[in-house]
DNA sequence: CGACTGAGCGA
DNA sequence: TATCGCTCAGTCGG
């Protein structure tokens, strides 16, 4: 215990701590608006501002290491060697750390060529010497030699950092079995991994602690060890360097010139408005006001708000509820409750009153003019319960917001989508839940009426946040959207089980006789699909040329097995590639027959959040990657039928939209020019770049701009291009040059557009979807190149995906009074179901609202195939 | 049983 | 050392 009357100093370890604190948070969880990872810092403070409410410390310091560059390394460059990569998520967190804590008026020190404990170890001695109690904190073993009457080590549990365990000297001598002094001593001889000081091979704690107690000190040990017998005292005696060693390195030094007065290291106070300035930019609000308690000046601290509470929730019956819809401009909130797909109770909510109504004939009817109408609804991952109404038979419009999309909108990279996670990041307070340690819960949390008021001001936070375009693609793309989809996946598209099963046997007998030729060819029996077992074979029995390496050993893709073969000829490769092409073909057509529900269709999910630059995806199955580019792959595609009652099915993509958008957003005068020509692109710009007529153009070189043009969009390299066309790297980079030569612009346009961002922090798509990208200011290559790329390509992806869902409620809207329905959408394709006699009218409405989703410089060129199957469709 | 890895399909 | 996705089988450790 501290001694009330004396002073109390406090030193803590920064760097280790927050590093700790990275690991106990998931990292995805927390990260502000610029994505930016949060969770070490957030952690390390947590922790801080307990430590001052419990210890009351009246003099704090915080100590980080500066580098690795430090007189142990120059005397042991393997010291602290080994150790896994810093992750990337890390990166930054340390110098927004010391922002906060110099916002929080507490003294950060750091001293070049030593760590932070060598300065722990000073101020401890400097605390002692000055009279005052010494609290350190640290994450480091060595800094239990700090320990003694005045000295108390606060270390991290294993658990993280919410836990720390106290040690005083009698703490140390019951965990140790020795005082603190002798721990070096200890460390020496059992060597410490995490700081890759190798000790003495088979002694262990319990050993050393033996030894330190018959011999009384390392040096008398050192100096007796001839006498100690057994395996053990031989391994002593061949690493006697290596303990001494350890020992050098594992003192912390003490006498570190520190220009700081103790006194200058008392608690004042924070600087209120610092710390609401970095803790804005952090988005850390609960954290604000804790530290604002704890060490605000006082007077600056803001009154607690008055939390709003959620109202008692009523519940209704079908004649009550019409008084719920008697102001159609008022959004409500509204939470359907499924059940098997199907309704089962409502919630609605206003800013201050919540109700529940069961589902049933007469609330049905009582609320489906509200449905079918405009009055504003405000939902809440809004798909599945629109689904479910329309399942119900309900008309569904009006759904003018939903909170997942709106956060999604907010921070595209955010994985964790839930309304639990928007009430505690936008609104600060916890959402209602089950309590999770009950086997059978007795509450379900939230009710639908709660949870309808919550996502109603949940949903208004969000949108408070946004930026006035990113405003305009939830209302005006996203909400459209999602009505669209809840209709696609109900109507599913039809699925032969025939055509798959044959092709499915087919497959599977092939696969069994080239696995059989396999075998001959190397003489035994092995898994095929094991990457591991294929590593043995290739590498070690048949002592090929090695390949790429991966993690776990060399690959075996397909690339590097194709190389393989031209390199050496052998058959079992050609064996093993067919054979893989087989299986893959045959998994993927036992998913998708696996997938054919009752009506003889498949019904996927979109998920309109499951991207970072806009586009959607598709789950279980993703219909977004059915193979098309071999003569079998066809064959699976030619399973999805038209409907029965269904005349054909109607394919349409957009010709080289992404190309389209780098000439719009470059505005490239050649690259328009090609497109207003309406000429074949590649062979337009093949003929510019190698300068011949088009007529002229060979394949291979309408191949080798193909690839370029493609290539572009991604932030491809020389290496990358050349890789992708098998030439040198030397004339990738001249077809490049060629290129540029030609597309100026287009060059200009990407080093720009990088630019742009690395100055916003985002990048924005012609509609104004931004995402952000804060690793391209970051110091590490890797990663900075990274997002280099992945920024380059944001905008043009993005824009396609803004095009495509904007051609894709409007068609859907346009199609509602016919019978012919959209079905699917692949990124730049849509497929649609046509009913007899309307093919004239689709054709039309999905040529117009395609091509005229966007106004462009250069025009929307969409294609539009027709046939029983998609395969026939596909032009 | 869940997490991870390698591999491969699409735009 | 090309962007964005999803799913599968094999593997490993709890």
């Amino acid at each position: 215990m501290t001694d009330p009357t004396k002073p109390t100093l406090l030193v803590v370890d920064g760097h280790s701590l927050a590093f700790r604190a990275f690991f106990a948070l998931p990292v995805d969880s927390f990260q502000n608006r610029e994505g930016q990872h949060t969770n070490g810092i957030h952690g390390f403070l947590s922790m801080f501002i307990n430590l001052l409410k419990n210890e009351k410390p009246t003099h704090v310091a915080v100590a980080f290491d500066v580098s690795d560059k430090t007189f142990r390394k120059a005397e042991y460059p393997e010291y602290k060697e080994g150790r896994s990569e810093t992750p990337a998520e890390f990166a930054g967190q340390i110098p927004l750390l010391k922002q906060c804590l110099e916002a929080m008026n507490i003294t950060v020190l750091e001293k070049d060529g030593f760590e932070a404990d060598d300065i722990l170890a000073t101020l401890a001695r400097r605390g002692v010497e000055e009279g005052y109690d010494v609290l350190v904190c640290s994450g480091d073993r060595d800094s239990i030699q700090l320990v003694n009457q005045h000295v108390t080590l606060l270390y991290p549990s294993v658990q993280g950092v919410s836990q720390l365990k106290r040690y005083d000297p009698p703490a140390v001598e019951e965990r140790y079995g020795i005082p603190p002094h002798q721990y070096p001593d200890v460390a020496a001889l059992v060597g410490e991994k995490a700081d890759n000081l190798p000790g003495v091979p088979k002694v262990g704690e319990k050993t050393a602690v033996k030894w330190l107690t018959q011999f009384g000190s390392l040096d008398a040990i050192i100096e007796g060890a001839d006498g100690i017998k057994g395996v053990v005292g031989q391994n002593l005696r061949d690493h006697l360097d290596d303990v001494r060693r350890n020992r050098r390195l594992n003192r912390l030094l003490d006498d570190l010139d520190i220009p700081v007065d103790l006194d200058r290291m008392e608690v004042t106070g924070a600087d209120d408005q610092a710390v609401r300035d970095i803790f804005s930019q952090l988005e850390f609000r609960s954290l604000l006001k804790r530290v604002l308690d704890a060490m605000g000046s006082g007077d600056a601290t803001e009154p607690d708000v008055e939390r709003p509470v959620a109202p008692a929730v009523v519940e209704l019956d079908a004649e009550a509820l019409a008084g719920w819809f008697t102001d159609p401009q008022a959004p409500i909130g509204l939470t359907v409750s499924v059940q098997d797909g199907l309704p089962a109770r409502l919630g609605l909510a206003t800013a201050d009153a919540a109700v529940e109504v069961p589902w049933n004939a007469a609330t049905q009817q009582a609320t489906a003019s509200w449905f079918a109408g405009d009055a504003p609804k405000v939902m809440c991952d809004a798909k599945t319960q629109v689904k479910a109404l329309r399942r119900a038979g309900v008309d569904v419009r009006g759904v003018t917001n939903d909170a997942l999309i709106a956060g999604w909108i907010a921070r595209p990279a955010l994985p964790d989508k839930s309304l639990a996670h928007l009430v505690t990041r936008y609104l600060d307070e916890k959402l209602p839940e089950a309590d999770p340690n009950q086997l059978v819960p007795e509450n379900d949390g939230a009710t639908p009426g709660q949870l309808a008021w919550y996502t109603l001001r949940v949903a208004e936070a969000v949108v408070a946040e946004l930026p006035e375009r990113s405003r305009e693609v939830l209302f005006d793309i996203e909400m459209p959207t999602l009505l669209a989809l809840a209709d696609m996946e109900l109507v599913g598209v039809a699925v032969s089980h025939e055509k798959l099963s044959g092709l499915r046997t087919e497959l599977r007998e092939r696969a069994a006789t080239i696995a059989q030729q396999a075998y001959a060819e190397i003489g035994r029996e092995v898994n095929l699909g094991s990457p591991k077992q294929l590593q043995q074979v290739l590498f070690e029995e048949l002592d090929l040329p090695k390949t790429r390496k991966t993690k776990t050993g060399y690959t075996t893709d397909a690339g590097a097995l194709a190389d393989l073969q031209v390199k050496t000829g052998h058959p079992f490769l050609g064996q093993l590639l067919a054979h893989r092409e087989v299986t893959k073909l045959a998994q993927i057509i036992e998913s998708l027959d696996g997938a054919i529900a009752e009506d003889a269709r498949v019904h996927t999910t979109y998920l309109q959040t499951g991207s970072q630059t806009g586009r959607l995806s598709s789950t279980d199955p993703n219909l977004q990657n059915i193979p098309v580019r071999t003569e079998e792959s066809r064959r699976i595609r030619a399973a999805f039928e038209v409907g029965e009652g269904y005349e054909a099915l109607l394919t349409a993509d957009y010709s080289q939209i992404e190309m389209r958008i780098m000439a719009h957003l470059s505005a490239d005068p050649g690259l328009v020019e090609a497109f207003r020509a309406g000429e074949d692109l590649h062979r337009y710009v093949g003929a510019q770049v190698f300068g011949v007529e088009p007529a002229d153009v060979s394949s291979e070189m309408r191949g080798k701009v193909k690839a370029m043009s493609y290539g572009l969009v991604y932030g491809l390299s020389a290496f990358g291009l050349a890789k992708q066309l098998g030439i040198e790297q030397k004339e990738a980079k001249q077809l490049m040059l060629g290129y540029f030569e030609r597309f100026g612009a287009v060059r200009d346009y990407l080093r720009a557009s990088v630019e742009q961002a690395r100055e916003d922090g985002y990048t924005e798509t012609i509609f104004g979807r931004r995402r952000p990208f804060p690793d391209l200011t970051s110091p590490n290559r890797v990663l900075r190149e990274n997002a280099e790329r992945a920024a380059l390509n944001a905008p043009i992806q993005g824009s396609a995906a803004d095009i495509m869902k904007i051609a894709l409620f409007r068609i859907h809207e346009d199609l509602r009074p016919l019978a012919s329905r959209l079905l699917l959408q692949i990124h730049d394709e849509v497929v649609v179901e046509v009913a007899h006699g309307e093919w004239d009218q689709v054709e039309k409405i999905v040529r117009e609202r395609m091509s005229q989703a966007a106004d462009l410089v250069v025009p929307l060129a969409v294609q539009v195939g027709r046939g029983a199957d998609w395969n026939e469709a596909a032009h």
